[in-house]
RNA sequence: CGGGGCGUAGCUCAGCCUGGUUAGAGCGCCGCGUUUGGGACGCGGAGGUUCGCCGGUUCGAAUCCGGCCGCCCCGACCA
C-alpha cells in the first residue's frame, strides 16, 4: 500500500514529462560538448522493488557468447524459441534509446519515418525476383492467398513510391521506419546476435540518377558514423561485398568483438575492409628454390596436399603453385592457380568470374581437365586458367605435372603458361595494406549496413519517374539498414568486464543506479528518497534500488546492469554526510558531499564516456 | 543441410552405463528469527502432471530400443 501510494504519487509528479524526449538532460549534454541528446526514458516506476527486472546468478547452460550470457543474467532479455527473443522492460529502455539516436541522425540528412507493414503480398516479392528465397517466410491466409513475412521492406516501399512518384520533381526521397524482419535463419545464435524475427531501422533513398544516388549515399554515411559514435561504440566501416544482387557499391558497419561472425581485415594506416573482399600485398616467399631454363618433371608418388609436395622436395609451402579445377555454374571448367600458402576466396572469385563456381569431382577432373587429382597444374593446361596476383613474376616454382606421381619444377608464370591474372586469394594477418601497414584480422559484429541498390527494384516494381524534357527513367535507389539489438549486443561484448556490463552513456537502461543500504524505516532511506527525487528532477534516469536485499546482492547487480553511475547511500555515509559515487568502467569510486551531491552526480555523468 | 551434444524442480546439475520401494543436491522461492557497506546464518515450508512427446521391450522403465519434437555448439549457408 505504502508502495503503490508513492508510485502514484510520483507519476503525478513527474507528469508530462514521459513524452520530454530530449528535455533538459539532452540541453545539458549538448552544453557539455557530449553525444547529444538522448531518450529521456522518465517512468513513474524506476524504483526496483516494483520493477520487472529478473536478475540471475547462473546464466543459461548453453550460453556462450559473452552477451548472451550476460544480457539474459542482467535482466535485459529472454528467450521465447530458437531466434526468437524478448526484451524485458530495462533491455527494452536501451533498444528505445538507441532507436531514439538512430531517429535523429536519419531525421538529420532530411529522412522521414514512416511504417510498413510485415505481412506482405506474396505477388510483390514474386516481381522483384525474391520470392524464391529460402529464409523467406511464406504463409497462406484463409482463402489461399499466398503471403510473406518481410525481410527488408524494399519491395512494399518501392511499389509505393511506384504508385505516388511521378515527376523529377518528386525527387529525392529519404523514407525509413523501425520494424520487425523475419527470417527463416538456418541457424540462429548467441543470443540477440542473429535471431529470426528482429527489429531493423531500415531506410530507402529514391533519387532521379546516379549522381543523386551517390549524395543520399554520402548523407548516410555521415549519419551511419555519427549514429556508431553516439552510441559509444568501437566501429568500422568497411568495404563489402555488394553481394548476387549486384549493386553499386556497399559498406559495413562492422563492431569488432569475440562474438562476431564476420571477419574485417584492420591496418594502422585507415584500411578496413570485410575478408570476404579484401585485398593486400602478401608476405613474399622466403627461399624460393632457384629458377631453372625450362620445367624439369619430378617423381613425387603419392604426394597430392602442398603440405606432402613441399615435404618431399624441400621447398617452402609458398613455392607451389596450388592449381584448383573448378566449374563454373554455367558449366564452363576453369583451373584456378594461387600460391601454396594462399586460401581461395570464394567470393572473390565469385567476383572475378562473374558467376558461381564450384570444385570440379574426381571424373571430371580426368574428363574436362585431362588430369588427375592431386597433380593437376597450369602447364599444358587445356582449359581456361585463372592465376592468382600474388603468382605473378614468381620463378623457380612448383606445379602438378598433370599425370600421376609427377610434379615439375622451375616452373614460371608467363614463360611456361599464360594465365588472366586476378585477385582471389584470401588476406591474411601480416599481408600490407596498399599503403604499405601490416593487415590484422578481427572478428566483428555487423551492425549496419549501406547499399546502392541502383535500379534493381525499381525497374521490376516500375517505380519511374519523368524528367525535365518528359522522358522516363527508373528511380536510383538505395537501401541503409542497422540493427538496434545487434548495437546492444556489440556495446555489452566490447565493455563487459567480470562483473557484468558497462554500457556507454547514450544508451544505457538508466543513467545512475541509486543503491540505498539499510530498511525503509531509517535515515539513510529518507536521504536516499530525496535524493531519488532530485536526481529525476535534473533530467537524470534513475533506477532506484529500494529492495530489502543484503548490500552485496545490490552491488552485484547494479554492476551487472552496468549503469555507467552507481550512488550508494547508507547509515555510514549518512553519519559521515557522504553519498558514495562509483563509475561502472573502471569501478573506481569517490565519496561526495550529502549537500549538492545530485548536481555533484549530474557533473560526473556528463563527463563520462 | 552435414557433424556433435543436450532435454530430470524457476536456474545449474546428479541419478541412466549395471531397469527394482517415497526421484535427489546446490542455488532460487515462501514463512519466522538473528543479521545488514560486497550474493550471511538458523529453523520451518512449497515446488517434479513421475524425468520433452509417442510407441516398444519387460513382472517392473527417468534408466534399454525406435520414432518424433525442442534447444545448443561446430561447419555449410546467409542478413
Amino acid at each position: 500500500m505504502d508502495r503503490a501510494m508513492t508510485v502514484s504519487i510520483t507519476a503525478g509528479n513527474r507528469q508530462g514529462s514521459g513524452a520530454d524526449l530530449i528535455g533538459r538532460g539532452g540541453a545539458q549534454r549538448d552544453a557539455a560538448g557530449g553525444l547529444g541528446p538522448r531518450l529521456r526514458l522518465d517512468l513513474p516506476v524506476t524504483r526496483l522493488s516494483a520493477y520487472f527486472l529478473p536478475t540471475v546468478k547462473e546464466a543459461p547452460a548453453d550460453a556462450e557468447a559473452v552477451s548472451h550470457r550476460l544480457m539474459v543474467r542482467a535482466g535485459l532479455v529472454r528467450q521465447l524459441g530458437a531466434g526468437m527473443w524478448s526484451f524485458l522492460p530495462a533491455g527494452w529502455r536501451v533498444h528505445r534509446r538507441v532507436e531514439q539516436i538512430v531517429r535523429e541522425e536519419i531525421d538529420r540528412i532530411g529522412g522521414q519515418e514512416l511504417l510498413l507493414p510485415l505481412l506482405q503480398p506474396a505477388e510483390l516479392w514474386r516481381r522483384s525476383g525474391r520470392y524464391g528465397i529460402d529464409e523467406l517466410f511464406k504463409l497462406e491466409d484463409r482463402r489461399g492467398a499466398d503471403l510473406v513475412l518481410a525481410m527488408t521492406h524494399e519491395e512494399a516501399l518501392t511499389s509505393h513510391v511506384a504508385n505516388e512518384v511521378r515527376s523529377y520533381r518528386d525527387l529525392p526521397l529519404i523514407l525509413y521506419h523501425f520494424q520487425l524482419k523475419e527470417r527463416d535463419e538456418p541457424r540462429p545464435r548467441a543470443g540477440v546476435l542473429r535471431t529470426r524475427e528482429f527489429v531493423m531501422k531500415d531506410s530507402y533513398s529514391f533519387d532521379r540518377d546516379l549522381e543523386g544516388l551517390d549524395a543520399s549515399y554520402e548523407k548516410h554515411v555521415s549519419a551511419y558514423d555519427a549514429i556508431f559514435d553516439r552510441c559509444g561504440l568501437e566501429w568500422y566501416r568497411v568495404e563489402s561485398d555488394v553481394g548476387a544482387m549486384g549493386g553499386f557499391g556497399a559498406h559495413e558497419y562492422m563492431a569488432p568483438c569475440a562474438a562476431g561472425e564476420n571477419e574485417v581485415a584492420l591496418s594502422s594506416a585507415g584500411y578496413a575492409a570485410n575478408v570476404e573482399v579484401a585485398s593486400a600485398e602478401p608476405r613474399p616467399v622466403a627461399d624460393l628454390p632457384e629458377p631453372l631454363a625450362a620445367p624439369e618433371p619430378v617423381d613425387t608418388p603419392g604426394a597430392t596436399t602442398v603440405e606432402q609436395v613441399a615435404g618431399m622436395l624441400e621447398v617452402p609451402h609458398g613455392a607451389l603453385v596450388k592449381a584448383m579445377p573448378t566449374i563454373t555454374e554455367s558449366g564452363e571448367a576453369v583451373l584456378v592457380l594461387l600460391r601454396g600458402d594462399h586460401r581461395l576466396n570464394e567470393i572473390k572469385l565469385h567476383n572475378a568470374l562473374g558467376e558461381p563456381a564450384r570444385p570440379a569431382r574426381v571424373a571430371e577432373v580426368a574428363e574436362r581437365f585431362g588430369s588427375v587429382p592431386g597433380f593437376i597444374g597450369p602447364v599444358g593446361a587445356r582449359t581456361r586458367v585463372l592465376a592468382d596476383e600474388a603468382l605473378r613474376g614468381l620463378r623457380g616454382l612448383v606445379s602438378g605435372a598433370g599425370e600421376a606421381d609427377r610434379h615439375l619444377r622451375g616452373v614460371e608464370p608467363g614463360r611456361d603458361f599464360d594465365a588472366e591474372w586476378v585477385d582471389v586469394r584470401t588476406v591474411e594477418a601480416g599481408d600490407r595494406c596498399p599503403a604499405g601497414a601490416e593487415i590484422r584480422l578481427e572478428p566483428a559484429i555487423e551492425v549496419g549496413n549501406i547499399f546502392k541498390l541502383g535500379t534493381r527494384y525499381s525497374e521490376p516494381l516500375g517505380a519511374t519517374y519523368l524528367d525535365e524534357s518528359g522522358t522516363e527513367h527508373p528511380v536510383w535507389m538505395g537501401s541503409y539498414g542497422i540493427g538496434p539489438a545487434r548495437i546492444m549486443a556489440a556495446a555489452v561484448e566490447q565493455y563487459a568486464d567480470e562483473r557484468g556490463i558497462s554500457w556507454p552513456r547514450s544508451i544505457a537502461p538508466f543513467d545512475v543506479e541509486l543503491v540505498r543500504l539499510g530498511g525503509a524505516d531509517e535515515e539513510a532511506a529518507r536521504v536516499a528518497d530525496d535524493l531519488y527525487g532530485e536526481l529525476r528532477d535534473l533530467g537524470l534516469d534513475v533506477a532506484y534500488d529500494d529492495r530489502e536485499i543484503r548490500p552485496g546482492e545490490k552491488f552485484a547487480d547494479a554492476e551487472l546492469l552496468g549503469c555507467p553511475l552507481r550512488v550508494t547511500i547508507g547509515r555510514r555515509g549518512v553519519e559521515a554526510g557522504e553519498a558514495e559515487l562509483q563509475v561502472r568502467r573502471g569501478r573506481e569510486s569517490a565519496n561526495v558531499a550529502l549537500a549538492g551531491a545530485a548536481e555533484e552526480v549530474l557533473e560526473r555523468w556528463r563527463r563520462l564516456p
